[in-house]
Formats: structure tokens, sequence, C-alpha cells
DNA sequence: TTGCTGACTGCCT
DNA sequence: CAGGCAGCCAGCA
């Protein structure tokens, strides 16, 4: 069976590759490092539709204000929570500090980025 | 073409 | 701090 998928959600998967154990993105910062201003809907469904084979770190991918973005009382919730503590990100009252765990790559990681 | 739907956001109460 | 809501944009019926 093939997937359909366009080139946008190719560089959302590859972007997100990128970002390092400890640290998390938003919806939308995921969206403007993978060179698509306003597509933090398309990240969403970029997430939603990644095969398990590309071994994605697709919990490190939150809302915008800090909070995980799933139904609170899901399995996803919950697997997602315990992942990235064991990145080794604070999860506290089910949110996370952004201003400590936002990632913020240098020139050098969003070159490399870029390059894939 | 139209309308609806999201693993979203920012602004306003 | 919690809702409400319009804006956002690709995909699908």
């Amino acid at each position: 069976m093939t997937i359909a998928m366009s080139d946008s959600m190719t560089r959302i998967w590859n972007t997100l590759l990128a970002v390092p154990v400890g640290k998390v993105v938003s919806y939308g910062q995921l969206a403007d490092l993978a060179g698509l201003p306003r597509g933090h809907r398309q990240a969403a469904r970029a997430l939603r539709l990644a095969p398990e084979a590309l071994q994605l770190p697709w919990h490190r991918v939150i809302s915008a204000n800090g909070k995980i973005a799933l139904e609170k009382d899901s399995d996803g919730y919950r697997q997602q929570m315990e992942l990235l503590r064991a990145d080794g990100v604070e999860v506290i009252n089910g949110r996370i500090n952004m201003t400590r765990f936002r990632w913020q790559p240098d020139l050098a990681e969003l070159l490399f980025t870029l390059k894939h």
C-alpha cells in the first residue's frame, strides 16, 4: 500500500528528526523551521499520518501553550507524557515550561535540517 | 466550487 | 487561568 505524502509532510518529518532529546517544539515552530509559515495544521496532520517505521520523535511536539495537544484522558496523552519524562522533560500538571525546554536550534543545526 | 474538519494559534472576555 | 472564537490551510466528500 502506498501513502500519499506531500513534500510539506516530508519536510515536517525531516525537521522533526533534528529535535534533540530533552527539548520540545510547538506545532507552529516545527512548521516554521520546516519552511512552512502558518503551517501548524499541516504539522499536526503530518504527525497523525506519520508511518511508525520512521521512528519519529513525535512526542517532542506540543501545543504553543506548553500543553500536550492530545486528549487528556487518551492513551496517546499518557504515552506522550511518559516519553517526554524519559527524555528528561518535566511535565508538571500536564504542562511543560517552554522557556526551559523549547528547542532553539543554532545556525549550524538549522542548516543541517535544511540539507535533509 | 462549497463546506467541514483537524494531535493549532493568538487575541479577547 | 479558563473559555470562546476567528483565522489558518490542506485534504476530502
